[in-house]
DNA sequence: TTGGTGTGCTAAATCGTTTTAGGCTAACCA
DNA sequence: TGGTTAGCCTAAAACGATTTAGCACACCAA
């Protein structure tokens, strides 16, 4: 059961493999083939299921009409999320995606954007690590449009699509104070990306801005790829061991397992315990009491994403790089 | 910048082209290539830094390395934390996978199919809807490997992975009767696939083994692509009107609308009434009370999908269909 | 000398498209 | 009458690899 080739039409057609290339391709008026062979050759492609081979497509072209996506961890909740959306946004626009994720890993990122390249993936969505800056400038220096998202790397010189870090965990911090808290702590995590600092800034400056001295013993910052036990771990003895009226969980991961922690130490949150979460989660509506999170407009962060590559796309230039930053909605609970 | 070829690498060594390529794909003892031009051609690939084009070589050897994972949803947990464990698995083999959501829509799916095909695939992995039989049928009929997991097709003949269904809810409502439950609740979904009526059929195979009168009005049928505030209503109705003493949930998606349902009702969960989620959930865990659930072995599922389609991809012949059905855990929490 | 067997390498076909450059006919115009 | 144009279509090159078939030489045995 071979699966048909253009030339299988063309001789059924009666017709050359050109021709029906051009009629494949929409260019049958551009090109002046009569409305009769048109027809007859569309009659025969729809009878037979012809569907025209993408790889050799691809060969001859050199693009793919694929974009791939880069991501840190296809099970995290955000980035399935995210990936869902733009899965959806693309295809509706006749892109696939084809995603992977990186685990934080600099040599299994590098192999992805490897992959992506041999595969000629028309554009790339990453949501970066750091040490892959070669890799991505020689991709823009080949000319492919890339995109950040979530993180950046400020050593590159690409469009970028974010939430307001900073201001995320300034305001958080801020409604902190604003119920009275006085000993704020931050569960933060060592990856060194722009993202993570941010929202370790908004935390500082917002200390500052009220007057609070920022108390070194009050930030833990986990090991990215330690075990969730160490973490519950750590988080326990902060909270065992310090004076601490309220906390600011730097992604969602580490406030499930902050939850968790509070859980075993059977401390609660109420009116003089507080907690924030960043990036919202299932769990959090449900928790007794529920938990308060900040929300990225994943659907707005999305769509910025797929209009700033299909710009790019479109463009015969390169397009100077954009920043977008997007405003995040801090949703207090119970 | 353009890329390299393996032209360039033939005309710097100054060999063949074909020299290059016996090298390049381990040939070249075989083919009896020197030493010493096996070291040069290495040593100059190596510098250049020339990573063959993988869409020619899928155009001529027809096949791709990469294994298509067709899911309903990849932003359900169950279906990113499997894909996750295959793409591990199978990056370490040697394949990539590229994986697309269907939505439970038939046209979806078929369109995905196609996609698939048209980029040569080497094997397939589908958790299928029905209405697609026909497309499956056609991809085992060009020879291709099809892996059904999590749901089967029953009129299609192709390897099947899947959690005991029937058990796992059989045992949920032995334990339910165990406790000394009477009014033991269903909520399902209407879509008709053979995991979906196993798991309903378990349920009423205890309850008549218990001498309880299976009653339709305690099983609750939800409409697949409605609105989670629709769901929700129709959980609360059931739980006002009835007498329910406990419920099974048949997947974890429902199990938090239901939770959610109960907050708002404030029923709550403890010795006279009691609840299972057909998945495992991070919610799961951290509510209060915490919730049980009927665990899936995700690592052996992925690991079981994994080891049939590498059989089927390095065996010439077809190998018949086998089915491999894996028990559940059933983890009674609080 | 002849024929056979390795050894070391390569020319050319092939995969299925797209696209450039141009061929052929008939019609039209001066 | 001859030249131009328009309309309709196609031959062949190209994309970048793999693979088949086979060339040229050396060596050895009979």
């Amino acid at each position: 059961m071979k699966s048909l080739s253009i030339k299988d039409i063309a001789v059924k057609a009666n017709v050359s493999i050109t021709t029906v290339s051009f009629i494949i391709n929409g260019k049958a008026k551009e090109k002046s083939i009569s409305e009769a062979v048109i027809e007859k050759v569309k009659k025969i492609i729809e009878e037979s299921g012809y569907k025209p081979n993408q790889i050799a497509r691809s060969l001859r072209t050199g693009n793919s009409n694929i974009i791939g996506l880069i991501i840190e961890d296809i099970s995290n909740s955000f980035f399935s999320r995210i990936a869902r959306l733009i899965e959806d946004k693309a295809y509706k626009r006749g892109y696939k995606i084809i995603y992977s994720s990186t685990e934080n890993n600099v040599d299994k990122a590098k192999e992805l954007i490897n992959l992506f390249k041999s595969r000629k993936v028309d554009a790339y969505i990453i949501s970066p690590i750091k040490g892959i800056e070669e890799d991505v400038q020689m991709l823009l220096d080949d000319g492919n449009p890339v995109i950040f998202f979530d993180r950046n790397l400020p050593d590159v010189d690409t469009s970028y699509v974010g939430a307001d870090h900073f201001n995320a965990s300034y305001q958080s911090i801020q409604s902190f104070i604003d119920q009275g808290k006085k000993n704020i702590a931050l569960v933060t995590t060592d990856i060194n990306v722009a993202q993570i600092t941010e929202r370790h800034d908004g935390y500082k400056k917002a200390l500052e801005d009220n007057g609070i001295a920022y108390d070194d013993d009050l930030v833990l910052k986990i090991h990215f790829n330690q075990e969730e036990n160490e973490t519950i771990a750590q988080i326990k003895s902060l909270l065992e061991n310090k004076k601490v009226d309220a906390v600011l969980f730097v992604t969602n991961y580490l406030a499930i397992s902050g939850l968790k922690a509070l859980k075993q130490i059977d401390k609660k949150i109420g009116d003089d315990f507080a907690v924030i979460a960043y990036d919202d989660h299932e769990a959090f509506e449900l928790h007794t009491p529920r938990i308060s999170a900040i929300q990225q407009p994943l659907e707005e962060i999305a769509e910025a994403i797929i209009k700033l590559i299909l710009n790019r796309l479109s463009s015969k230039g390169k397009l100077p790089a954009e920043e977008l930053i997007i405003p995040t909605r801090l949703v207090l609970r119970d």
